[in-house]
DNA sequence: GTTCCGCATGAATCGATAG
DNA sequence: ACTATCGATTCATGCGGAA
């Protein structure tokens, strides 16, 4: 069977992805169900089941990587009784006997997280980017997501206005949008492992949204125009959107018919590629 | 034997601690020499016998911190052959097994991180501040650590300077000094458990400081005055001069005499007790 | 066309209450 | 006793409407 490019299929991601063959992606970017959550629409995997769960889709997820592909987990531990569990650690530990490469940790700073109080924790305002490999050598353009932030920019900075000015403050490129080309020449540094972006929190399809800016940016790291890009839980379609504005082609697969229409959905009311990439 | 109070003690702190009562410290917050780094310093212990290395003293620390007390670890896994090294999330799993809860991961984000480049990985901004408890119920004083940033704050912050506002960004405590009180009983708010913090470049003596303020957070977190602050690698002496400026009791132990009179001399130089805490 | 203000909205967590 | 459900708590963001 050939890769179905473009297209968002419905079904369990590893039942979809035996038929695939073998090395066909070039980046797998997802945010699966985290454990116990999305109890009314996934059903909810307890978060002692999860790893048991995962495994045998990372086990596709790594055959149909091609070698010099990435996968990029966004995930989150959840509280259980007080403590942090241990199903995410435990996780990188499988996954690397299964031969993945823990290459890196993501730190994503969710800047406005949950609010909430409580007497023994603060609020939760983290989630971890943990990016896997096949081998050591992988596709990785750098340059791809500088940051304009010398001292040229900074003075041009003071005089945009407040609301820019936090948007600059996610150093990821967010709000700069086509004004990008102005900055090309000038200073520009690369950024850190530690990304800042808000979470949108107006998506009433879906009740678990990241910002398109977050695949965004590892679409833009991790590929070239023309590559495939892979996200096996796609649910609100925010992946396959990034990809498709991004020049690069999309597979999209989610379990659930519902969210497979709303990121069709999304991805045909795509107006335009915004260009430049 | 009594405890110790306010001494910087020569020796390795697993032989050190053995001679110390149970449940005599609130507060154990440290950096200890990661695997493999400060060789010259520390002798360097490998990566892969580290976790068998540090099991032995966390039982230590274990026995020595009173029921209601915390311990702070602030470690970051290195990279080793391309991939990040497992042994602080085994270092978890094992301290799990030997009773300690795993109650919380703060983010410590660098915000001037170490510089360079390398072709297949960004800088490293962020550390692992983990926290470890004995029981579900511990202290833990919020109040001390909030900040002002409120509505109301943030519309009056328009109107600072641009350096004002920057130190304002960094939503914890420091740079504010004096001008804190001025704040209260305004809107404050709550921190979450991203830290954002810079490091301190500008300590020649000891290879690896972390800056006053980030045990001093903790210190303000999880302690009241006359509390008793563990540090059991005190290197340079970081963590004695924290809690001596918040009118806390400090033990910092090190294995090598060098650094002990380097954190000797640094608590005896203390000016004066800072107040108000 | 700007800027400003008010408002709804969250991958949350704890503790109490109910079965 | 042990599990499931529910209310209270809290704040950065982006939207729409207003000045």
């Amino acid at each position: 069977m050939l890769t179905p490019l473009d297209e968002i299929i419905c079904g369990d991601c590893k039942d979809v992805l035996e038929k695939f063959p073998d090395d066909c992606i070039d980046l797998i970017v997802t945010s699966p169900p985290y454990a116990d959550s999305r109890k009314k629409t996934y059903g909810g995997i307890h978060p002692d089941d999860y790893v048991k769960w995962f495994l045998p889709r990372t086990e596709q997820f790594l055959r149909v990587l091609k070698p010099t592909g990435t996968f990029i987990l966004n995930i989150k531990e959840k509280v259980v009784d007080g403590e942090r569990h241990t199903y995410v650690i435990e996780l990188i530990m499988e996954m690397r006997r299964q031969g993945w490469l823990w290459t890196e940790e993501f730190c994503w700073h969710k800047k406005n997280c949950y609010p909430g109080k409580w007497p023994n924790r603060f609020r939760d305002a983290w989630e971890r980017c943990i990016q896997f490999n096949k081998q050591k050598k992988f596709n990785m353009n750098q340059e791809a997501v500088m940051v304009p932030m010398g001292n040229w920019a900074k003075t041009r900075l003071k005089r945009l206005s407040e609301t820019d000015k936090r948007r600059d403050e996610s150093k990821v490129e967010s709000g700069f949008g086509k004004n990008v080309s102005n900055w090309l020449g000038r200073d520009k540094v690369y950024p850190t492992n530690v990304l800042h972006m808000a979470t949108e929190c107006n998506n009433r399809n879906h009740s678990a949204t990241f910002p398109e800016d977050l695949p965004r940016w590892f679409i833009k790291l991790f590929t070239k125009p023309g590559d495939v890009v892979l996200d096996p839980f796609i649910g609100s379609g925010t992946t396959a959107v990034a990809a498709m504005n991004l020049n690069r082609h999309y597979v999209g697969i989610d379990v659930l018919e519902e969210y497979c229409e709303l990121a069709r959905s999304a991805t045909q009311a795509m107006p335009q590629r915004k260009l430049p990439i």
